[in-house]
DNA sequence: ATGACTGTAATTAAAATTATTACAGTACAA
DNA sequence: TTGTACTGTAATAATTTTAATTACAGTCAT
């Protein structure tokens, strides 16, 4: 439902946790993805400080530190910025009796969601998944 | 992030817990929305037992039982078949090291991510969202 | 300076979501 | 028994989101 911009994430840093100082191209053909949406998810992952990039010749990714210090949790919010579950934009009719509060409500259902669902990543580790 | 359809199902269920037997166009109309969305959605709602609806004149919808008795888990689970995390259908290159295991492992993320997600969403009624 | 990279913008293609049109089927009620 | 007010659903179109592609400037080791 959600996009796939997490589990490619997921990958992405797996691999960095077994093979290190690979390019994007590199990383690309193995997940059979466009490159550049590769290296866009880099750069998302290493603004998050999780990996770290070196450009130019020889360059590539790093891991910034230990696949057991990166939790799934950090990965979710690397990634994502909108709240997790989306509600239309059609302002609803504001007589509605519900009109007028279904905003805050999916705000708050949200929030609620996403406290939940970050605990449990939190509990969660790149490392176990390059074994 | 996932598509509005959530939203749309806690709308129409808090809807229902105030006014009851009003028609998917009154129903729509409050939303703004199309009245053919909310009827799949009421649909869906209907085989999962959550609503009844009375078709033919003066027809419309009804809650199944209490508010109170009606959880986010139960319209989340009424309202999404797919899994929460999509990933890329591209299969990824077997001789990757992670290309044979990332379906595995997703599933894995997503069953946990799903339990937690629905655990709290068990505690979550509709009732409280008529006030 | 050249070659092998990253970073990113701009564009296109594909897929998913939402909206619309249309109409058959149901039930009440005059 | 016919009209009216609904639901149910198929088919199609419009819109939005996601993914892919092309292109090229910038970085850096050699």
């Amino acid at each position: 439902m959600i996009n796939g911009r997490f589990a490619l994430a997921i990958h992405i840093l797996s691999l960095l946790s077994m093979e290190e100082g690979v390019s994007s191209e590199y990383i690309a053909s193995n997940i059979n993805i466009n490159p550049v949406l590769v290296r866009k998810e880099l750069s998302r992952l290493s603004k998050a400080n999780l990996i770290i990039t070196k450009e130019g010749k020889n360059g590539g990714s790093y891991l910034a530190c230990s696949p057991k210090k990166i939790t799934l949790a950090d990965v979710y919010k690397a990634t994502y910025e909108k709240p997790l579950f989306n509600h239309s934009k059609n302002t609803p009719n504001p007589q509605c009796p519900m009109g007028s509060k279904i905003g805050l409500i999916m705000e708050d259902v949200n929030k609620m969601a996403e406290a939940a669902l970050l605990k449990k990543l939190k509990s969660i580790s790149i490392e176990q998944f390059n074994k």
